[in-house]
RNA sequence: GUGCGUGUAGCUCAGCUGGAUAGAGCACUUGGCUACGGACCAAGGUGUCGGGAGUUCGAAUCUUCUCACGCACGCCA
């Protein structure tokens, strides 16, 4: 369905078009100056050039044309040749009479559905999550969540790190503490047990034990190399431990990405590919992409075009080791043969900027993806503490990110409490909901490729351009709207009505802009701008509920009119919230 | 050295891809509760848009030079 500007787009590209001029003058926007009018037009100052007139003029005759419109409520022409417009009261109801009864508010479908793999998260197993997952976990759920509402198919697959050195770290500590575990047995042939040698707590002991260990003691890294390597050649007991490593982690994962309300549809990982590397080297040997470089194998990726160093894409270190590079590649080989998707999108730290280059230019070279398969990179800043510096504990450490979740559960909890509005344990649960509010909210609002500063104070306020402050909006939007339920009406069959004031005007307005935001959205992958309509949402709703009686209304067809605009805005702020990745409490 | 990114109010950030007087929040001051949730609303002033030059009717936005900071540049991920 046509957004509202497109509408007046048309409209305007109508008078242009009547009055002798190029149709596609009629370009429509929002009004930078809402004091003057709703929406502009600046076509005819572009048109001065080629027509030769003065643009005013121009102006003036295309005003001429649309004064008869019943699209616009106003139309005028300013110096040195704007067009001033503000929709007519029953075109704008029309319009958003309409938009209330689709699911997607307007949104159009797409013009072809895509199938799209979002790569995000990148935990490793063995390591607790810490405050560096955020950002992936946050950014990469309200993109799936963005992609998934526009009407595409998407895979969220989380991208376990579960290959490297940390596996021979942990099974090397685990090795220290109890050597007479049957998988340290060369000589067992019988079935591994069923159970883990450890439980979670234990697991996340023995990591930071042992990667302290390996830093201090040059012997006992030389050991978990080789551990490590024990482990990826198959030695039976060692991927049996591995196997168990993961089978303890990922449950511990999935906990607490839920707590963020963050899920992944595929839980595959780095060493789920393997298999698939030793035909994709002889691959690219075979064919000429690869050659020996300093005992390395690399693929040159250096383009003509290039102003800057590009270096090779290298596919396996001098002594035939397998890397990041070898894996990521031939995870896309994977995705193309099980999936084939017709874009690939990854989130990672904006510091790996060239290395994506690197591996995405070596898998078109080598065509391991089709050409018209995308591979997309959004590069994520830092999450920086106040002082500006990259964010840690009060003593210097890394934050665990369940840590950041307690404590910004906790905060809010103390928050919720001084309203004293609701019974403990329902406090309780609200804290929760509202506390990934400020967390994701502070998070998205920000541009992803830019770093930002955690400020758990300003991000937990109720005041402010904060998550916990829509919520408030919508809390307040639903209580209203179960008053008017408890008088026997039914809010959620309420008609809408052509409005009344100035401020509903407002909010109806943008309303009927969701579609624009959103495909927006879509389009450039950014979720800031989901949260930058939703605070002038809920800020047009408050300033509308200042002035407007609602259940006092008389007048019951107005009431119903008001009414069905609060289930409007409702509705538009939970779809809004829903990809972003948070929810709202029903009371707080 | 090469490349990329950032620089907007005291602080935290927007700025719809070239439009009118550059906007929000926080902080500060003031006013509004017999009100549907005052965790709200209204009002008040704050800017060399890092700096210079250019492109044009018009630049925070495009070009170029320059300064400051950050990051990345083959066997880490």
């Amino acid at each position: 369905m046509k957004s509202l500007v497109e509408i007046l787009t048309g409209a305007v590209g109508d008078a242009f078009e009547k009055a002798g001029y190029d149709r596609n003058l009629g370009k429509v926007n929002v009004s930078n100056r809402p004091d003057l009018c709703e929406y502009q037009c600046n076509g005819a100052m572009a048109a001065a050039k080629v027509y030769k007139k003065a643009p005013i003029q121009i102006a003036q005759s295309v005003v001429d044309v649309l004064k008869d419109s019943d699209v616009f409520g106003m139309v005028d022409c300013v110096a040195p040749g704007f067009i001033n417009l503000k929709v007519s009261d029953k075109a704008l109801f029309d319009y958003i009479d309409e938009i209330a009864k689709d699911p997607k508010f307007g949104l159009s479908k797409p013009e072809k559905i895509k199938k799209i793999m979002i790569d995000y998260g990148g935990p490793n197993v063995a390591k607790p999550l810490h405050v560096g997952h955020l950002r992936s976990a946050i950014i990469g759920e309200s993109i799936k969540r963005i992609c998934r509402f526009a009407g595409h198919e998407v895979i969220g697959d989380v991208h376990l790190g579960d290959w490297g050195l940390q596996m021979g770290l942990v099974i090397l500590g685990l090795q220290e503490e109890k050597p007479d575990l049957v998988y340290f047995d060369d000589s067992y042939t019988g079935d591994y047990p069923a159970e883990a040698p450890f439980t979670i707590g234990e697991l996340e002991n023995i990591y930071p034990a042992a990667s302290k260990k390996s830093k201090e003691d040059e012997a006992f890294k030389e050991r978990a190399m080789e551990a490590t390597k024990k482990f990826q050649t198959g030695v039976r007991g060692y991927r049996a431990l591995g196997q168990q490593i993961i089978n303890v982690s990922v449950p511990d994962l999935k906990k607490n990405y839920a707590n963020i309300n963050v899920s992944f549809d595929l839980w595959k990982g780095e060493s789920d590919v393997q298999d698939r590397i030793p035909g994709m080297v002889s691959y690219m040997k075979d064919n000429g992409f690869a050659y020996l470089s300093d005992g390395a194998l690399v693929v040159d990726v250096k383009e003509d075009k290039d102003t800057k160093e590009m270096p090779p894409c290298m596919i396996l270190k001098s002594d035939g080791a397998a890397l990041y590079n070898t894996t990521d590649l031939a995870t896309i080989l994977d995705r193309m043969e099980t999936y084939n998707p017709d874009e690939i999108i990854y989130l990672t730290d904006k510091r790996q900027s060239l290395y994506f280059e690197q591996v995405f230019r070596c898998a078109r070279k080598t065509k391991l993806v089709n050409e018209d398969t995308k591979l997309v990179w959004i590069g994520f800043g830092t999450m920086n503490g106040k002082d500006g510096k990259p964010f840690k504990t009060r003593d210097g450490g890394v934050m665990r990110l369940e840590n950041l979740v307690a404590d910004t559960k906790s905060e809010m909890l103390k928050k919720i409490k001084e309203g004293n509005r609701l019974p403990d344990e329902e406090a309780l649960k609200v804290a929760d909901i509202v506390a990934v509010s400020a967390l994701k909210y502070g998070d998205l609002s920000n541009q992803a490729s830019k770093d930002y500063i955690f400020d758990l104070d300003r991000f937990t306020s109720f005041e402010g351009d904060t998550g916990p402050y829509i919520l408030y909006t919508m809390v307040r939007i639903k209580s209203i709207m179960a008053k008017y339920d408890q008088s026997g009406k039914n809010s959620f069959e309420a008609k809408l009505k052509v409005p009344v004031t100035e401020t509903e005007k407002q909010l109806m307005l943008l309303l009927a802009a969701f579609n624009t935001m959103m495909e927006g959205a879509v389009n450039e992958l950014a979720p800031h701008r989901v949260c930058a309509y939703i605070y002038d949402v809920a800020n047009a709703f408050n300033r509308f509920y200042h002035e407007t009686r609602i259940l006092n209304e008389e007048d019951e067809d107005k009431k119903e009119g008001l009414i069905a605009v609060l289930g409007l805005t409702l509705k538009i702020l939970e779809t809004c919230i829903d990809v972003l990745g948070f929810e709202a409490p029903d009371r707080m």
